[in-house]
DNA sequence: GAGTGGTCTAGACCACCAA
DNA sequence: TGGTGGTCTAGACCACTCA
C-alpha cells in the first residue's frame, strides 16, 4: 500500500513521522529526560508499522535528539542528565584529570542586535538581545572567557535568573526555565591574541595566543537561539575534534 | 533460525558481516573507488538477508568508508574522488571563497620515533619513521606549516615519492603508492604562539597567535598510521567543527 | 513474566540510473 | 528494461530491565 500523498517532492514515510515526533517534542508533549511512548504505540498512533517508526527514531537518535535505552525506552535527550560532561563542551585537560568546573558572573544586560547579530540569530536587526559575560574557571583557573547573546523575546526574565545556579551550563538553564533545548551547535575555531580585557579577566598579557571559539547553537527545525564567543586559554587543554 | 555461534560475548549478525566486509577491503578485493558486489549478491555469499547486509553496510557508510549510490551500487570511498574539498580540511575562508589550495615540499628525511610517537603510532620506540615537513599555499598565501610523521615500514619508498604531484593531498597519494586508506582522525587544537621556524615559513613575527592542530590519522581497524601537527594562521580562516 | 528496544527474515514495491 | 539501492511491512525471536 501506498501511504504517501500524491506531491511533486517525494518524500519517505519515515521523514513524515520524524516531523510529527518532532512537533510533539516542540509542542512540549513530551518533555526533557521522559520517556516517549513505545514503538508499537507511536505505529498504531501513526498508523504505520514498528519498522517505519524505528527508523524515525533511529534517526532522531543518531541526532542526539532521543536517547533509546533497551528495555526500558525511548527517552528526550538533556542536558540534565549529562552528569559528567557537559555535551558541547569540547576542551579538555592535556592530562586527561578530572575537572571541577566553575562559573563567574561578570554581567547581564539588555543590548540591541547589530547586523551580524541580527543575520546570525535570525532576527530583526535592532531587535532586544540580552547579553551575558562570564568566566569558566577549571580547577580554580579562570579558562575561558564567555560572550554570550540571546534574543530576549524567548529568554524573557533572563536577567533574574541566577547563573550560578545552573553549574555552569546555560543549556541546563535555558531547558528548564524557559523550555528551550539545543539540539545542535557550529563552532568557528581560530587562534587570537588576547585584547586588554580578556587578558586581564584571564590574568595574561595583551596579545597571548588565545583559541576564539564561536558558537551558534540551534534548537528543533535548525532555528539559531543562541550566539557565543569563548576565548580560552588552551596552554593545558586542548579541544577535541573528530574527524570521519 | 539463530545463526548466533555459541559464545559468551553476544555479538549481532550484522556487526559479523560487518568484519567480513572490512576484512575484504583490507585485504584489497575491492579497491578505492571501485563497487561491491550487490546486497543481495553479499546476502548470498555470506548466507544471510539482504536485510542484514544493508544494516552492515548502513554501518559502513554512516562511518564514510563505503559510498552508497541509489540506481548505480555501493562504492568504496576514496580521498581520489573528493574533487573539492579534502576529506580531513577542515579550514575554510571567512567569507566562503573558493581557494586554490597549493603545496611546497620542504623536507623529507628519515629519523626514529620517540617516546611520544612511538606510543602515539603504537610502534616501538625508535623504530623508523618518516619526517615530512611542507608549507601549503591557499590562493597564494601560505597559511599552514605541517609536520607529518609516519612509520617507515608500511611507507618504503616515500622518500622517493614526488609530493606535489598529489595536489597536496597526503591521503591521495597515501592511497595510490602504498593502498593505505585513512577512515578517521582525532584532531587536537590549541593556540600558541609562532615558534622562530614556523613564523619566518609563514611571514610572521614570532609569537603570533597560530592556531596547533595535531592530528592522529586511522586506517581500517583503528591502527593509526599518521601523526601530523599543523600550525595554521588563521586571521582569514577558520576551523568549522560541527556538534551534535 | 511483562514490556521495551534490538535483530533477523522474506517479500513487495518504489526511485534512480544506465544501456 | 533490468539492476541497484531505498522504503515499508509483518512477524518471529532475542536481550535487557524491572517489578
Amino acid at each position: 500500500m501506498n501511504k504517501q500523498l500524491i506531491s511533486p517532492s517525494y518524500r519517505p514515510l519515515y521523514e513524515q513521522i520524524k516531523v510529527l515526533i518532532t512537533q510533539s517534542l516542540i509542542a512540549g508533549e513530551w518533555r526533557p529526560g521522559e520517556s516517549i511512548p513505545s514503538e508499537f504505540e507511536l505505529a498504531s498512533r501513526y498508523k504505520v508499522s514498528q519498522g517505519t517508526v524505528r527508523k524515525a527514531i533511529d534517526s532522531l537518535s543518531a541526532e542526539n535528539i532521543l536517547i533509546r535505552r533497551q528495555g526500558k525506552g525511548t527517552f528526550v535527550a538533556t542536558h540534565n542528565a549529562d552528569v559528567i560532561k557537559l555535551r558541547f563542551l569540547r576542551l579538555t585537560s592535556v592530562n586527561g584529570k578530572k575537572e571541577l568546573l566553575q562559573n563567574e558572573f561578570i554581567s547581564c544586560v539588555k543590548t540591541k542586535a547589530d547586523a551580524y547579530i541580527a543575520k546570525t540569530l535570525q532576527i530583526k536587526m535592532g531587535a532586544a538581545t540580552i547579553e551575558v559575560k562570564r568566566l569558566l574557571t577549571f580547577s580554580g583557573r579562570p579558562l575561558i572567557f564567555d560572550h554570550i547573546i540571546v534574543p530576549a523575546a524567548p529568554f524573557k526574565g533572563l536577567n533574574g535568573v541566577k547563573v550560578e545556579e545552573w553549574n555552569g551550563s546555560m543549556y541546563r538553564m535555558y531547558e528548564s526555565q524557559f523550555g528551550i533545548r539545543m539540539i545542535r551547535a557550529e563552532e568557528r575555531l581560530k587562534a587570537v591574541g588576547a585584547d586588554a580585557a580578556t587578558a586581564s579577566a584571564l590574568g595574561l598579557k595583551e596579545g597571548y595566543p588565545l583559541l576564539s571559539v564561536e558558537r551558534v547553537s540551534f534548537t528543533y527545525g535548525d532555528k539559531p537561539m543562541e550566539w557565543r564567543l569563548g576565548l580560552c586559554l588552551t596552554d593545558d587543554h586542548h579541544y577535541l575534534s573528530e574527524l570521519e
